[in-house]
RNA sequence: AGGACUAUAGCUCAGUUGGUUAGAGCGCUACCUUGACAUGGUAGAGGUCCCCAGUUCGAAUCUGGGUAGUCCUACCA
């Protein structure tokens, strides 16, 4: 073995050889656990919480693997409609080709070549993650089988009336043709104006005032609204505005959504541009003009100057020609939210054009009910709370997309625009009795992508086949997933879900919080703050970093930026880690927050803790290979106090282990895994074991009791840890398991280890505590002493009781060896101790005399440190006793506890105070 | 505007039903190449648990009110 573990040698061979035996498929066991992945857009590259979501995925699934259920992990991708869409637009620009040249059949074709040859690229990073989700059963949205679920949901909701089409003001994105839903509009704050204009009444008595935002919209107002009680316009309302620009006259309406404080307290109202404009204009049957195209640009519906005009060439006009009418009143900064496309950015219009919709409010009701009764947990449970509130006031939800990548609407028009629905042209023809005279012709539009995500958990298992799958793996039992999801795709799923099964999608949502950058700022691409998972598992040099983070950027000066910021914070470049700790350090961030800062820091730690593993490994093997370890139990074997102690505290790692990742605290999972390997294996068992195996006097039955410890407990600390570091865990593993008695292809299958409180010898306990007391103690003495570590004491023991005398004739070998003595011995009856250094462990003192020690003020001060500390804690521990109402209502444990402490202290400043004096006196 | 979350060591974070000497990792200081490991060992320093009030014998923990930050939802033209 390699004296530092590298991981990059094996993590690669270990992953094909899991992949190429079947390993990840279910293997059967009476309990089903399944997950279904949340599937990654297929144009997606791996990034930092993808990472983190499959890591957590992952230790699930090899934990409950390891436990012996029948385990599914469902893997797949999602189809991304606009995302791809856009991916293979820009490769046909760079030909100097739009889709249009290409049509529509072809344009899917090319579409299909790219998800070939790049479409595998994220999949291929989660291998390297050592994720274990069944890849055999890889899914993709636009598979026949789950294109198949979705034109039969679709079908089958429309004829229930839940899925219909209407002409609706949508979130309309000018730039990639096509309605969003308002979950894809993004608004943010910008700065603006506010541009009030005064329209004049027709009367030609006066003017009111309005002000806007999107000045050109005027174009399109049907009324001026005013509040029902406000005195000030009360008189004018049913009177009418003659609007500038167009020779239209408008009528004044009163509505109490105006609000009299704001502005003039006039509003403009542009039903066919505005969310709040179209409900007033249904409220009082005000006519809507839209007077913008698909590219929104102005149509035939406004004065001939302005037609064919870009939006915001059309705001400059209008504002000019007012401002020459005299009738633009003022120009104001304001700040206002800008909605913009979530993938184009460019600014959304509220739209008037035919949609799809489904009857979000009714499927909404089960969904609810499911979370309100528990059939659905979240965790943490707060998040019920966002998800109630999102669910209750839920709007409908637009599913067409006008784009060609995607799952068609199954739905055909005939001339007279009756809607057909149904699976083909011709299944409809026959059902509606349609001749060939009658033409036909299939709706252009495709379905939300979410559509089909929100199908995810039983399309992939074969629905609408009644599929084995279907019966075993359905409902799953967990989704994991991110708080930014739960309206796009968690709560469609459970409609959906329990509207065509009749039952849950997951028994539980585990919310996991957002992976940020060490400074809590969101990674993205602009920012040039992203780290990749991969980068962070194979290293990566300094120039290759900053070339990658400023690739492709719009503006330069940003570049600049990020290079200078990533030359400083990365002045090494980033270091190969592993993939094991990068896991473990999302295992170790995994809490209960919403925000996960990732600091590099973090990892370093962990890749050092795998250097621990990896060479406690190897001092393990080198004391036991070619020695008989009791492989086949059969040999005589004397367990030592250190071998007893870390069976027991190997139990209870592993119950803190399944505690901890039945409660998704996989924080607290890691936490304890690292403990117990580092603080108490490699630390102290390793080193208590040295003694026994070194020494010519020891029996064999110990020495051989001793390595059987050794190996066995390394031998199930590595399936303990296997979930959470699959690939260290599989190469120290096929070493050490047959002398640990165990066979096996793979730690993959093996057995998780289960912790028994039985096992655990609480006289073992306490004996190791009073070593590592002593010990610590002596160390202690020598390390604030500045006694050289190479000087080998002589200690005194004094004033103990009998266990104190059995301990030591038990562990004189172990402490002579870990503390560096030449001798310990307890100060004999009617000896005189010698002045000395003291360190105590309950009532016994541990004496390190001076005469070894040089520095007499050195350890004055010592004790002068430890006594200020004691009469601190006591004078601490007095006030509570002395608090006659703390004594009467407290709990009599509590008191009796204090009591206790109180005695032990004062003993303590007693002997040390004693002491003090001795030494002053020297 | 409404709601949620967060605030603990220089940094990143744990801290169960109120009773701990408030912990871990990283970083920092000193010493140490002792036969698994310098990606290491030993010892140590470092905290007004955001602020104020309250409940309680007792508050990092519970309640109320602030402050700061993050996010979500809804938006006033």
């Amino acid at each position: 073995m390699d004296k530092t573990f590298q991981p990059a040698d094996i993590e690669t061979r270990w992953y094909q050889q899991w992949e190429s035996s079947g390993y990840f498929q279910p293997q059967g066991g009476d309990n089903a656990f399944s997950i279904m992945i949340p599937p990654p857009n297929v144009t997606g590259s791996l990034h930092m919480g993808h990472g983190f979501q499959e890591a957590i995925m992952d230790a699930l699934i090899r934990y409950h693997r390891m436990r012996g259920d029948n385990t599914l992990w469902q893997p797949g991708t999602d189809h991304a409609g606009i995302a791809t869409q856009m991916v293979v637009e820009r490769q046909l620009e760079a030909q100097g080709l739009t889709r249009h040249d290409l049509g529509r059949d072809k344009f899917i074709e090319k579409v299909w070549e790219w998800k070939e040859q790049s479409g595998g690229q994220i999949t291929q990073q989660l291998r390297r993650l050592g994720a274990s989700p069944d890849w055999s059963r890889e899914r993709f949205t636009m598979d026949e089988g789950l294109s198949k679920a979705v034109q039969e949901v679709f079908i089958r909701l429309y004829r229930e009336g839940l899925i219909y089409r209407g002409k609706r003001l949508v979130n309309w994105d000018p730039a990639l043709h096509t309605a969003v839903s308002d979950l894809e509009v993004l608004s943010e704050e910008e700065q603006g104006s506010l541009w009030h204009f005064r329209y004049p009444l027709a009367s030609g008595d006066g003017h009111l005032t309005v002000a806007t935002t999107r000045p050109e919209t005027m174009l399109g107002d049907t009324a001026v609204a005013v509040h029902p009680e406000d005195e000030r316009y009360a008189h004018l309302v049913g009177q009418a505005i003659a609007l500038p620009l167009t020779g239209r006259e408008i009528p004044i309406i009163a509505d109490d959504y105006v609000d009299r404080e704001f502005g003039t307290g006039c509003v403009k109202i542009t039903p066919a541009h505005d969310f709040n404009d179209y409900e007033m204009g249904k409220r009082h049957n005000l006519p809507m003009i839209n007077i913008l195209d698909d590219n929104a640009a102005l149509n035939d519906e406004v004065p001939e100057a302005y037609r064919g005009l870009d939006r915001f060439e059309a705001r400059k006009q209008v504002v000019a020609d007012l401002d020459a009418l005299g009738l633009l009143d003022r120009i104001e900064p304001h700040t206002l939210k800008v909605p913009r496309g979530d993938r184009s950015g460019v600014v959304i219009e509220p739209y008037l054009t035919d949609q799809w919709y489904v009857d979000a409010k009714t499927l909404a009701k089960p969904a609810i009910e499911a979370v309100e009764n528990g059939d659905i947990q979240f965790v943490p449970k707060q998040w019920e709370n966002t998800y109630y509130a999102w669910m209750r006031d839920i709007q409908d939800w637009c599913i067409s997309r006008q784009l060609w990548w995607g799952h068609r609407i199954p739905a055909w028009y005939d001339e007279a625009g009756n809607i057909y629905v149904g699976e083909n042209e011709a299944a409809v023809r026959a059902e509606h009795n349609l001749g060939a005279d009658i033409t036909l012709r299939q709706d252009e539009d495709v379905l939300d992508t979410w559509f089909s995500s929100a199908l995810w958990t039983f399309s992939t298992l074969g629905w609408p086949e009644e599929t084995p799958e279907l019966a075993t793996f359905h409902p799953s039992s967990v989704l994991v997933t991110g708080f930014d999801i739960i309206f796009f795709w968690v709560a469609r799923m459970i409609m959906m879900t329990l509207h065509f099964r009749r039952e849950v999608p997951f028994h539980t949502v585990y919310v996991h919080g957002l992976v940020r950058d060490a400074e809590g700022q969101k990674m993205s691409k602009s920012k040039g703050n992203v780290l990749d998972p991969i980068d962070l598992i194979d290293g990566i040099d300094l120039e290759a970093l900053v070339t990658k983070r400023t690739a492709g950027m719009m503006q330069p000066q940003l570049a600049a930026k990020i290079e200078k910021a990533t030359r400083k914070q990365f002045p090494e470049g980033i270091a190969a880690y592993g993939t094991d700790a990068l896991r473990f350090t999302y295992y170790s961030l995994a809490s209960t927050g919403r925000d996960i800062r990732f600091d590099i820091g973090r990892i370093e730690g962990f890749r050092n803790f795998c250097n621990k593993i990896w060479n406690a490994a190897r001092y393990v093997l080198m004391n036991c290979e070619g020695q008989d370890c009791d492989q086949n139990g059969d040999g005589e074997v004397e367990l030592s106090l250190a071998d007893r102690w870390i069976i027991g505290q190997l139990q209870q790692t592993e119950a803190a282990v399944a505690k901890a990742v039945e409660a998704y605290r996989f924080d607290h999972a890691s936490q304890a895994l690292y403990e117990f390997i580092w603080n108490q294996y490699c630390d102290w068992y390793l080193e208590l074991s040295k003694p026994v195996l070194w020494d010519d006097e020891a029996s064999e039955a110990a020495k051989r009791g001793t390595r059987r410890t050794l190996i066995r407990v390394l031998e199930a600390a590595l399936r303990l840890l296997h979930p959470f570091m699959p690939f260290i865990t599989e190469e120290v593993w096929q070493a050490v398991a047959p002398l640990a008695g165990k066979s096996g292809a793979t730690i993959m299958l093996q057995p998780y280890p289960i912790g028994e409180g039985e096992s655990v010898d609480s006289a073992a306990n306490a004996d190791i505590e009073w070593l590592k007391g002593v010990i610590v103690g002596l160390r202690n003495i020598r390390g604030e002493m500045n006694i050289p570590p190479g000087k080998a004491l002589t200690a005194l023991l004094k004033n103990g009781g009998e266990s104190d005398k059995s301990r030591l004739e038990q562990n004189a070998t172990a402490l002579k060896k870990l503390a560096r003595l030449d001798d310990i011995r307890f100060v004999a009856d009617g000896e005189e101790a010698p002045v000395a250094a003291t360190a105590l462990v309950g009532d016994l003192e541990i004496l390190v005399p001076m005469a070894d020690l040089i520095d007499k003020d050195a350890e004055l001060k010592r004790l002068a440190k430890e006594i200020e500390k004691l009469e601190k804690e006591l004078s601490r521990i007095e006030g509570k006793l002395n608090n006659a109402a703390f004594v009467d209502k407290a709990p009599d444990a509590v008191v009796a506890k204090e009591r206790e402490k109180q005695q032990a202290q004062q003993m303590a400043l007693g002997k040390l105070r004693e002491q003090e004096q001795r030494i002053a006196q020297m």
